[in-house]
Formats: C-alpha cells, sequence, structure tokens
DNA sequence: AGACAATGCCGTAAAATGGGTGATTATTAA
DNA sequence: TTAATAATCACCCATTTTACGGCATTGTCT
C-alpha cells in the first residue's frame, strides 16, 4: 500500500553532479520526495519554512557558510528536521562539531543507491545512520582511560570536582576532613600536572579519566 | 577460502538457554568459535588468560558481579578484547556506564542468527554494532541545547571556563577587562543558579550548553 | 523609549592554591 | 618479609583567585 504522505527532503550540496543524482535518488522512492536543492546553505535556510522539510541531506564543505553553520542554524530554527551529514571526509573533530550542531547521521558521498534510501529510512524509524568508522569514533569517545595517573580514591575526588562540589563538600560526602580532600587535590594537581579545579576537570575530560 | 584463524568468542550469560542459543549461532559461523561459556563475571575472570578471547558477548544482569563492573575488568587485563553488551534493557544510564566501561557494541537478547552474527562481524571490521535506538540515544548524546539562557559572550565565556582558563587568561583572550569577564561570570552564575566555576561546567554539560 | 548585551570599575570576604613538614594505618608488590 | 604505595589526618604561612554586592556607560535592536 501507498503512504499518505512522503517525507519531505532537502539537499544543501555545492557539486552539481551529486546535488542530482542523490535527488534522483531520493525521488525514486515512494516513501521520500525532494522539496529543494540548494548548493549554499544560505538560500536553503531562505527557504527552509517554505519547504518545511523533515529530512536535510547536508554537505559539510560548501561556498560560504559551512555545513556544521548551517546545521545547527536549520536545528535552531526547525527542531524536529533531522539532518544527516553527507561528506568525504571522517574527520573526528568534524564529526564531533557536526554532532553537537544537531545532525542526527552522517554518510559519505560515495554512498549508493541503496546506503542513502538505508539512510532516510533510518532516520525516520528513528535511529541514527553512520558508518561503521564513525560509530565507533563515536563509541570510543565515551570510553575512559584504564592507564590514569590516579588512584582509586583520587579519581572518586576528581568525580566530585567535575560534579562542582567545594573541599567542604567533598570531605562531608566522603567522611573525611577537609585536609584530607586537600591533601588528595594537590596530589591530583600534582600529577596532571594543572593548578584549579576546573584546569582539571577540562584535563580529566581530554585524558578520559572520569 | 576458509579463514586461517576463527575469531575466539567468549560468553557471559546467566540463562543457560539464551547461552546454549548463542553458543550454537556462533560456532556455526566458519569465522568464529566458541572458546568459554560462563554464567557470572567471576568465572569469565579467571579463564580469561586461558581462553584469550578476541570479542567477549556479556551480559549486563549477571548474578555477583555485573556486566558493566566485569567488562571494565576484562578491558583493564586484555586491551585488545572487544566486549559485546547483551541485554533486555535499552535504559540510558547502563548504556552509557557500559560505554564507559569499554564496551564496543550493544545488542538486545531477542537478537536473532543474523543480528548476532552481523555484530560479530560488525566488530571485527571495526565497527561499532548497535540497534537503532541506542546509536540515536549515543548520537543525541552529543546534541547541544539550542535554549540556551545564555548570550554570546556568556557561551563563549562559560567556554573558556570549561577549558580552565582563570578570569585573568579568559580576558587576555577576549581583549577585555578582568572587570569585564568578571561581571560575565556572575551574570552565567546567575541565570544556571551555581557559584562556582566547577558547578558552572557541571551544570552546562547536565544542560548541554557547550 | 525600553530591553538587553557587552563593556568597565570598586570593595570586601571567602575559597582555593602552593609550599612545606610530619604522621598512622592498610594494602600491595617485589 | 620488606619496601612501596595508598589513604588518612594535621598545621603553618603566604598568595592568588573567586565570589558577591552594587553601579555606570555604550551600543543595538525592537
Amino acid at each position: 500500500m501507498a503512504l499518505p504522505f512522503k517525507k519531505r527532503v532537502m539537499i544543501v550540496e555545492d557539486d552539481q553532479e551529486i546535488r542530482n543524482s542523490f535527488s534522483l535518488i531520493v525521488n525514486s522512492s515512494q516513501r521520500f520526495v525532494v522539496v529543494g536543492t540548494y548548493g549554499n546553505c544560505e538560500d536553503a535556510i531562505s527557504n527552509l519554512m517554505r519547504d518545511k522539510p523533515e529530512i536535510v541531506l547536508m554537505d559539510i564543505e560548501l561556498p560560504g557558510m559551512n555545513g556544521i553553520k548551517g546545521t545547527q542554524i536549520i536545528k535552531d530554527r526547525s527542531h524536529n528536521t533531522e539532518v544527516i551529514m553527507v561528506t568525504v571526509y571522517e574527520d573526528s573533530e568534524m564529526v564531533f562539531d557536526a554532532l553537537k550542531a544537531g545532525a542526527s547521521g552522517y554518510i559519505t558521498k560515495s554512498a549508493n543507491y541503496m546506503e542513502l534510501l538505508g539512510a532516510l529510512d533510518e532516520i525516520i524509524r528513528g535511529g541514527a545512520p553512520m558508518s561503521s568508522r564513525i560509530a565507533r569514533m563515536v563509541i570510543d569517545h565515551h570510553h575512559v582511560n584504564p592507564n590514569s595517573p590516579l588512584t582509586k580514591r583520587e579519581t572518586t575526588i576528581l568525580q566530585l570536582i567535575s560534579e562542582g562540589k567545594t573541599y567542604t563538600q567533598i570531605s562531608e560526602e566522603l567522611f573525611i576532613s577537609k585536609e584530607t580532600s586537600k591533601t588528595h587535590i594537590k596530589n591530583i594537581y600534582s600529577k596532571l600536572q594543572v593548578n584549579s579545579k576546573s584546569e582539571a576537570i577540562a584535563k580529566a575530560n581530554e585524558e578520559k579519566l572520569i
């Protein structure tokens, strides 16, 4: 049976060949319809309210505003629109910036018919389409470093610091004296080579100690 | 052609039926061999060095030590072993705890033949097998809140605070006076209802403001 | 005109940092 | 078994950084 409504797809991509190719693939599906194709974010954003896309296929490298910034603006103005990044690179920094901006999927430009429509279906089902490598990158991002220089107690205290606790609160929570907290924290600072709580938190996140 | 070595798989699962079922499925593949099945983490860990598994299928709810803690110990003693969590629940807290512990995949107990072997293959290829919902949960975890109460400048400063910068460093970096940094930070604290840098960082992470 | 954002200054008190010194107990590793 | 490490506690002093209060100016946008 035919679906009552096709999901509306917007394509933002500066390479006309890829744009047309993607457009053909998307329109070939019974479940999707292309409501607009643009060569840059500025034009896409101008037509956002008219096109009302449920899904945006967004290139990252674009003339003018890049796809990350564009995603941010689109998500800001249209919360329910899902953005899938389309890119040649699988650079770590870019992936996380795109996710922060609000992207919910990440596919490569080399995506074929099956992969592209698969990603769209996956998004509609509430999933997050991405390549193996991206998935792994995101998962690894959550792993904590098993080679922490800190002791168990120090790690506990660093955890409490990251929760915004003061010396006094830490000592109360762990049933130790304030002086002991100070000693531990001094040792933590020395091991991490930092000299403030917020620096320690930053280092802890960098090195995934907590 | 046949592969020279089958990948070694360990199964930790207290339900004997599921254990046997998974064991049969894994052994039915040319690419994998079950080297040990255990009903709890303690036994599994005792035999870790003998079994030398490349992959562990780990239940979360287990008698004695739970699967999260078990994963932590296994990853600690055998860095190159990949752990895939097998569970009935898709609870957010548990997922992230499992990831922190070092799990690289997350499948459900209802997984059939294809799904189970698919997950093993995916892990071997360097991917991170997981259900749509889990993938989405992890991706959403990275999205920043578009409804931040902070202004652009305040967000910038909060970002610098989270990097461990002092008032002086912030003012130097933004070419403003130290007093201005102080004012901005006062306003940030007031809006976030906190009263220290580390609390502000904690709140920022909770609310995904940066 | 009014609201808000961004900038700047003053002053006080509290909190955190840095350095040192010394100690007891328990666990772990060699 | 001995040595090393971890975890606990205490005190000193000095300095720096923060936190909290109020107040003022400038510019922008509505």
